[in-house]
DNA sequence: TCTGGGGTCCTAGGACCC
DNA sequence: TCTGGGGTCCTAGGACCC
């Protein structure tokens, strides 16, 4: 791996509720929300102008128009957003193949190769800003670094609408002053035990005996020390060289709680549904089946998985394997959150069953597949789903962070 | 009438096999 | 004259990312 890469990562500055107040002039200037449009549903996005109110994603709502009582609820649109970020990826493809989308609203670009054409990496970045300001009215920061860790680190030092360069001789000086969690990889629970240790600063982590990181957190650890140091050699991997993706899931916050078995039966037959057509979609089967409850508290979870004999993609098989699992366990509360996950997954070309009835089942779901594809999520579904139909729950369709612009990962393709 | 959703990776222990 | 050891798969849970 060559140590004179230069690697830039770009990040969209409020990226969903920019894109509104880009598609309404009059959302413009003012503080505004993105949510979603389920009843218990949280902050996903804020404006500039409502995050000086200490409006923040994941508040919830009555808590942020307690913030900012003028405040502006903006119901995602997801379709708005994946159009735009495959926009915008494409608008960064003509600077470098080399672009890995991190998120819907975050990208690393390896422009090592690119310089020859462009006087400087600072040159790219300012034509970046001023074609995605130009063409979508979305400010964005930028932060070049010769690997990820500090490019990500950078583009978060300055925003909104930022540029930071970090040199590499400057490094040493920038790890000294940055705490250890403003890295990428260190949460709260991490930098809390760090602090322990005493250690505060990235330049702490860095002069801190490995020995004793790997003994309190394992392979973490050397990885923590690395990061400490400012060295992190992951290459920047474009779409189609990307993992295939290892599992695939929805779970959802119910309206109220609920401890009436026939009506979790019936969010799992709905979570099991969307499950198995995506996975279908891409033609990908599972072997694994991971049936996850919130239970009212909040803090208690449980996660029970099964795994079968052969792989499976049917919507009914995985309701079936995840009823199953239900019925082994002891509810110790109302349930909050539901969630259905398929993994441990095998990618094949589709192949229909050999056997008759198999067959049949087979063709049916594809044909309703089909149907569900060219109008739109439920609109043929399995009989007691129908109810829940009439009744306007559809899950929560707020989009997460963690989509891709292709493939399996997005969660929204029609 | 608090507190979303989709992912990945790591750990630690147990089963099972050779 | 006690109880090897390595590999693989599975499970539950936790930390982290957006």
């Amino acid at each position: 791996m060559s140590s004179n890469r230069i690697i830039m990562h770009i990040d969209m500055n409020a990226f969903f509720a920019s894109v509104e107040q880009q598609g309404n002039p009059e959302l413009r200037g003012k503080p505004i929300a993105v949510i979603g449009s389920a009843k218990r549903t949280v902050i996903t996005t804020s404006s500039y102008e409502a995050r000086a109110y200490g409006v923040k994603t994941g508040m919830a709502t009555w808590e942020a128009r307690q913030k900012c009582p003028h405040l502006i609820f903006v119901i995602g649109d997801n379709r708005k957003y994946t159009y735009t970020s495959a926009q915008i990826v494409k608008l960064m493809m003509q600077f470098t193949p080399l672009v890995e989308v991190f998120s819907i609203d975050e990208a690393f670009l390896d422009i090592t190769g690119s310089l020859s054409l462009y006087s400087s990496p600072e040159r790219i970045a300012h034509l970046l800003k001023a074609e995605i300001r130009h063409h979508f009215g979305i400010t964005c920061s930028i932060g070049i670094a010769p690997n990820k860790l500090l490019a990500k680190l950078a583009s978060d030092m300055q925003k909104p609408d930022g540029l930071t360069v970090i040199r590499p001789d400057e490094v040493g000086q920038v790890l000294d002053r940055v705490p250890a969690k403003d890295l990428c990889g260190i949460g709260r629970k991490t930098a809390r035990q760090l602090a322990l240790y005493g250690i505060k600063t990235c330049g702490d982590l860095g002069r801190f005996p490995v020995g004793i990181l790997r003994k309190r957190f394992g392979i973490i650890g050397e990885r923590l020390h690395q990061m400490g140091l400012g060295i992190d050699d992951s290459p920047v991997i474009p779409a189609e060289q990307a993992d295939e993706v290892k599992s695939v899931g929805h779970s959802m916050t119910l309206e109220r709680d609920i401890e009436d078995r026939e009506e979790i039966l019936k969010f799992l037959l709905q979570l099991s549904e969307m499950v198995g057509r995506r996975a279908r979609r891409y033609s990908v089967w599972g072997k694994t089946v991971t049936l996850s409850i919130r239970y009212a508290d909040f803090d208690t979870w449980v996660g029970r998985q099964e795994t079968l004999p052969s792989f499976i993609n049917q919507s009914g098989d995985i309701y079936r394997t995840a009823v199953g699992i239900l019925d082994t366990l002891v509810l110790m509360q109302p349930v909050r959150l539901l969630g259905v996950r398929l993994s441990n997954l095998r990618y094949e070309s589709n192949q229909l069953p050999l056997f008759h009835e198999e067959r049949k089942k087979a063709m049916l779901v594809d044909a309703m597949d089909e149907v569900n594809d060219r109008y739109g999520d439920f609109s043929v579904t399995f009989g007691s789903l129908l109810d829940e139909e009439k009744a306007g729950n559809k899950g929560s369709h707020v989009i997460s962070p963690a989509w891709r612009p292709n493939g399996i990962r997005n969660v929204d393709v029609k």
